[in-house]
DNA sequence: CACCGTTAAGTTTTT
DNA sequence: CTTAACGGTG
């Protein structure tokens, strides 16, 4: 028997009500995945439930996995059937065992944001439109739209959404579709319609899917979009078990298409809902609750909830005014410094800002404090160009349709297929219907349809070539060849490694190490997944590109998180700072003006960004900020104003900040010591200094082979190969614990030992 | 076709 | 200030 007495009374209630429809408004902090998780828990082992017929769908596949690991936990039963998965991971894994339904084949490709992309701008380029005239990205907006709403062509919507065939977008949005249609492709948003689809037009799919998930369960509800709510509709149509859990306060993701009045609208959809609100905070002190409370009290399109909390009351929140951004910045390194002496790992502290753009500067502090910490979120390796190449080639493997991978490879590494051939065939795929695959496939067979097209006999020639090898891959992958022997071959005998190769400089090095990482991955996929198939990791990356691979080993005590407030939903802290709490900043100046609605969800942020914190909040602002290359004074943030005076103290920093550093950290003169305050090692290269410097030393390597030198990052080290000299010089350095690391001089904060 | 200089714009990004 | 993306040139 599932055990409830860890449970408060609103809790239990949420984990008894499994029958009909239930609606939980779970507050931050308030126990929210511990309730489900014994939910789900209570449903296998005291109802009876095969894990078979359970459904819980989430957002992330982090919080799948959450979960799914926690109820492994819980229960003693083999939950290998349980589906706890995402929207976006069920709608895939469902369309290729219905693929045949919709015309697509189960091989089909997922095609992320950047790559809808890339169609929008070729479907305006084909039109001959300059990218000036129309933003591509407002096609995909619109295109999006549509999607979110649940709208697949020849939809009729019950409430509204519905296209509007005389917009002048519409046009590309069929055209849209037909493209990933020949691609043998869908993008994210069409996973979700086309199950919706698949399921308006085979009522008998939708029934055996009925039947099957007795209980269905939805996390983050407040971050579905129309399109979702529409199929979690259907999905429990019959039985009506369904339980939707969120937090009107936590919708952040409007812009992305979630809509609130999923929420607000719930009891309109399922009048007999029972809807439970789990208040009771057990996260962070009275102060940030109530602090909290009274910001977020102020919108007005929510449910209404109260949050409370038995924790005691803490500290004050500290409210700091800063001269500036980097002051601020030098603020936040002191104070995790402080903390950190005081007791609290690094791994307790964050730091949240509104946009990206604001962590460079902290972390410019950080690293100068020697404060240990990691940026959440930022680049994403699966975005980069080499591993984006290699992965089209991958693609092309599994789908022959893959058009677009088709494009991006074609002539990389170079192959003599330029734009103008590549557009020639490109024309000639579309005029004869089919994919740009099978007319480069046929153009070199004379008995062809094809033959016709005017290309050079070289060109042909290495057509023919890259026919060749994509074929011989499909060979492997379809005889169950290991993905990693696969990419193996890919990378060598496309020529793609000799061409990155043939590059010296500085970041090729980085591309190589990506491309090593790359294999890392398919590696390790290998080595955890159930049947490890190319196809399987292609998905896997595009439906989860944080599994991360690459976390590398971490310091015993942590490192403070940098991360956007959007990144910090669903973590805590003991300790966190909110910085850029001014108008224009956080408000963001895109919301200061656009109405009620915006301001609203930019207050919920800020809600969220408060409730990370347990023990110690600290919201910090600048008075004047650099922002666009001029100075602003934005003043401080309206939310600042909206928390009661009695929780919080407002400290002023006094001046700038900048003396004291140069004063304990100038090295006591000594010129060769890297002083990371020193503006002249700064890599500006508008600093008239830097280029002197350069000049100067041009005719001799800075640090020769065998000198001992010191990086401000990695330590101690000594040089083991040089070459070039000023500005081009290279060095290969050994460090203390063996790392052997390569650095651009001019780049690197490296001194003489 | 690759490189460079000019130009314009500048949130957030679970999948 | 930065960065991306376009268009012109060698």
């Amino acid at each position: 028997m599932t055990n409830l007495d860890s449970l408060n009374p609103v809790q239990k209630q949420a984990v008894l009500s499994t029958d009909g429809p239930v609606m939980i408004l779970a507050g931050a902090g308030s126990g929210k995945t511990k309730t489900l998780v014994t939910r789900i828990t209570y449903l296998l082992e005291d109802k009876n439930v095969s894990p078979h017929q359970l459904l819980a769908l989430t957002f992330s596949n982090k919080a799948a996995r959450e979960m799914r690991e926690r109820i492994a936990h819980e229960v003693t039963m083999d939950v290998g059937s349980l589906q706890i998965t995402t929207f976006h991971a069920f709608c895939a894994k469902l369309l290729r065992s219905e693929a045949n339904f919709l015309g697509l084949s189960r091989n089909f490709t997922i095609y992320d944001d950047g790559e809808s992309k890339a169609i929008a701008k070729s479907l305006l380029e084909r039109r001959g439109i300059s990218t000036k005239e129309i933003n591509p990205y407002d096609i995909l907006s619109y295109i999006d739209g549509l999607k979110n709403n649940g709208y697949y062509p020849g939809r009729v919507m019950v409430d509204g959404g519905e296209a509007d065939p005389s917009d002048e977008f519409f046009g590309y949005f069929e055209e849209y579709e037909s493209e990933l249609h020949r691609a043998n492709a869908l993008d994210f948003g069409g996973l979700i319609t086309a199950v919706i689809q698949l399921f308006e037009k085979f009522p008998e799919v939708l029934q055996r899917y009925q039947n099957r998930f007795v209980y269905v369960l939805v996390d983050e509800y407040q971050d579905t979009n129309r399109a979702q709510f529409d199929l979690i509709r259907m999905l429990c149509g019959k039985r009506r078990n369904i339980c939707v859990v969120g937090d009107e306060d936590q919708s952040i993701y409007s812009w992305r298409g979630a809509d609130i009045r999923n929420i607000l609208d719930f009891e309109k959809i399922f009048p007999d809902v029972t809807v439970l609100k789990l208040e009771q905070n057990y996260r962070s002190s009275k102060t940030i609750i109530e602090a909290a409370s009274c910001v977020i009290e102020r919108n007005t399109m929510r449910k209404g909830k109260h949050m409370w909390t038995d924790n005691p009351e803490g500290d004050a929140i500290e409210i700091v005014e800063c001269f500036n951004d980097k002051d601020e910045a030098e603020f936040i390194a002191q104070e995790t410094g402080k903390l950190y002496k005081a007791g609290t790992p690094y791994k307790e502290m964050a730091v949240f800002y509104r946009s990206n753009a604001q962590a460079r500067q902290i972390e410019d502090s950080l690293r100068k404090y020697k404060i240990q910490y990691r940026v959440v979120g930022g680049v994403k390796f699966y975005e980069r160009k080499e591993i984006k190449d290699m992965l089209s080639y991958l693609r092309l493997v599994i789908n022959a349709k893959d058009s677009l991978a088709v494009s991006r490879i074609i002539n990389v590494p170079a192959r003599g297929v330029g734009a103008t051939s590549l557009r020639k065939l490109e024309v000639e795929a579309v005029n004869n219907n089919t994919s740009l695959w099978d007319i480069i496939e046929k153009i070199g067979d004379h008995t062809s349809e094809f033959s016709h097209i005017k290309l050079s006999a070289k060109i042909k020639s290495s057509l023919t070539e890259f026919v060749t090898l994509i074929n011989e891959l499909r060979h492997l992958d379809q005889n169950k060849v290991k993905p990693s022997i696969i990419y193996e071959k890919v990378l060598h005998e496309s020529g793609y490694y000799a061409f990155l190769k043939a590059n010296k400089d500085y970041e090729t090095l980085a591309r190589l190490e990506n491309l090593d990482e790359l294999l890392n991955a398919i590696t390790q996929f290998e080595e955890s997944a159930e049947v490890p198939t190319l196809s399987g990791f292609l998905e896997t990356i595009t439906l989860d590109s944080n599994s991360d691979f690459d976390e590398g080993a971490k310091p015993a005590d942590g490192e403070v998180s940098l991360m956007t407030v959007h990144g910090a939903k669903g973590l805590e802290f003991t300790h966190a700072f909110v910085v850029g709490a001014e108008e224009n900043v956080f408000p963001s100046y895109r919301s200061v003006d656009s109405g009620e609605i915006a301001m609203e969800e930019e207050r919920r942020l800020f809600y969220v960004a408060m409730t990370r914190a347990m023990i110690k909040l600290y919201i910090t602002f600048a008075q004047g900020r650099m922002l666009f290359g001029q100075v602003k004074f934005n003043g401080p943030s309206r939310f600042i104003d909206e928390i009661p005076e009695k929780l919080f103290t407002w400290k002023k920093l006094k001046g700038r900040q900048e003396d004291h550093f140069n004063q304990s950290y100038s090295g006591g003169g000594n010129q060769k010591s890297f002083d990371p305050y020193d503006q002249s090692q700064d890599s500006h290269y508008d600093n008239e200094e830097v280029v002197y410097q350069i000049k100067e030393s041009y005719y001799q390597p800075k640090f020769p082979k065998g000198a001992i030198v010191v990086h401000s990052l990695y330590g101690q080290g000594k040089v083991e190969d040089s070459e070039g000299s000023g500005a081009d010089e290279k060095v290969s350095i050994k460090f203390a614990d063996g790392a052997r690391k390569k650095f651009m001089v001019k780049f690197a904060p490296i001194v003489m030992a």
